[in-house]
DNA sequence: CCATCTTTGTGCACGCGTTCACAAAGACAT
DNA sequence: ATGTCTTTGTGAACGCGTGCACAAAGATGG
């Protein structure tokens, strides 16, 4: 998922392939949940149910990070909170820095789900002038000026970026010269960055283009099936009265 | 992606693999800012280090939609803008209606990224008494009670559910039975879906959570390397003076 | 102590996605 | 028209991820 310019193999971190990286933080939400329930041991099918990923996968991940599981018992709920918490690096605080404090990077230094899971909001990071000295959250915004002496005084290696898309690049080249190895980026923009530094992507609108894909092919099999019948109308979807599809490209090739 | 309760086994959708549906948003992207700028063709090795990609794997992806490119020279621009956005069903109007109108919701409300590729948000739901009728970005914010009424009304097929996580398997399950089929999750859940329904999430903690392991990690073979050397002091990441890498559990297992 | 039953851990096969490498195709100059 | 040069389109190999199916492990009861 890195989008540097070197693209990186995958490197399989110690072992654990980067799947199962990735549903690591599923389980353990689910685990914290029968933790607060004081559930004492769960079996995989059980939290496999909960995580919504299949049994057999979370037993193989699970083997990734050793054998903690007990046969004909299941898995004990706290052991495997700490293990995984521990895995994630989950036991200690990562102090994370937030640039671009506008509707989004508001709307994320409200959120709660980041100290839950100790990330701790180190400092919020704004060029606009006027932002400077405003609380958002509890906390006071600072100027862009300072953002390298706010990096390395809090030993921050994680950055938000929330600024618009066309600084991005330049705020992400700021927070890597100043020390920081892990970005996630919400910012519709293919982010470079050197060897080393992680870069991770939210884009809500290639989420929307992807379910509109699916969208798209479902209304144009319910629509084969309509016209198998008959030359029926569409019902859903007629809010504009454009075809459905139309196969006329606006511009011919050369 | 889909994350309902029967997995569907990554069903290619009319021989288009899922990985290279994700990825046409990207290339569309890069598309439309050279389009832009006028320019009017591009080579698979030009147009795939703006995507971030490599150029086989564009090459590939684009042979799924056809034989668009011209040898010798590359791709036409606009044909390409046309073709990818036809493919991804932007030529027509998605209405879309935003659940749970917070921080987030507002936030989404009120980004400009929706409607410049054929999203429009129909309507704003929120179950706070307190906030309908209220305008967030232009839009007067409706009671989740008409929710039913909303969603037919406007042929509206596509729901944003940003609601705290409690009620998110609610507002869904009303989302489904009023006729949406494509989800997007903000809230930290698993959501069940009944077949036919697409649901993609966007978990912020699990991003962060992922950076946190390659963080940890990074710092590891750090620290690993600095130990070959001497026993040498951290100086990044020692915001609390608990130890990097405890290897004692919180509870043994029983 | 033994039998039975539950559930883990994993060997194995399969399919998807990625990447390499190259032949074919077309543009362009002569 | 012909040759050269660029760039596409794709066959093939490889690696990763997934899921099945089962043997091994341990709990539990008699
Ligand atoms: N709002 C959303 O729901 C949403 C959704 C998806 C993606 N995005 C993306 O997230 C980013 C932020 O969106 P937004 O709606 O919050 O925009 P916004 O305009 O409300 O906020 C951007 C903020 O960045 C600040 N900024 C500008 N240049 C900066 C710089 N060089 N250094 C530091 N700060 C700088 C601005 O002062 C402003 O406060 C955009 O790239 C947008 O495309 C937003
Ligand atoms: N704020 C963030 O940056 C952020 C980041 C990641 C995930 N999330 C998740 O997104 C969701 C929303 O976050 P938020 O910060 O905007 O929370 P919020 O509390 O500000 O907003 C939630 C909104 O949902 C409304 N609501 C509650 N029940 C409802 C119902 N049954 N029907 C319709 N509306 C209902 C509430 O009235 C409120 O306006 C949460 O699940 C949160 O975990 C938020």
């Amino acid at each position: 998922m890195a989008t540097g310019r070197t693209h990186r193999p995958a490197t399989r971190s110690r072992g654990i392939p980067e799947a199962t990286v990735a549903r690591l933080p599923l389980y353990l939400r689910a685990l914290t949940a029968l933790s607060e329930r004081s559930v004492p041991t769960v079996s995989s099918e059980e939290l496999a149910a909960a995580a919504g990923v299949n049994s057999a996968k979370l037993r193989k991940d699970f083997s990734y990070l050793g054998s903690y599981g007990t046969r004909g018992v299941g898995y004990d709920v706290e052991y495997l909170v700490y293990q995984i918490s521990r895995e994630l690096g989950l036991t200690q605080d990562w102090p994370v820095v937030i640039v671009g404090i506008g509707n989004l990077g508001a709307a994320l230094a409200n959120y709660g789900g980041f100290a839950s899971r100790g990330f701790r909001v180190a400092a919020l990071i704004d060029a606009d002038p006027a932002m400077a000295g405003k609380q958002v959250a509890g906390i006071a915004v600072q100027h862009s000026d300072g953002l390298e002496k706010i990096i390395s005084d809090n030993g921050v290696s994680i950055g938000v970026i929330t600024t618009p898309p066309s600084v991005a690049q330049q705020v992400c080249d700021r927070l890597v010269a100043a020390g920081v190895t892990s970005i996630l980026n919400f910012a519709p923009t293919v982010l470079s960055v050197p060897d080393g530094v992680d870069v991770r992507k939210v884009d809500l609108s290639i989420e929307l283009q992807i379910l509109a894909f699916h969208e798209q092919r479902k209304a144009g099999e319910e629509a084969a099936l309509n016209e198998a019948a008959l030359a029926a109308p569409a019902g859903r979807g007629d809010s504009t009265d454009q075809g459905p599809d139309g196969d006329v490209p606006a511009v011919m090739p050369a």
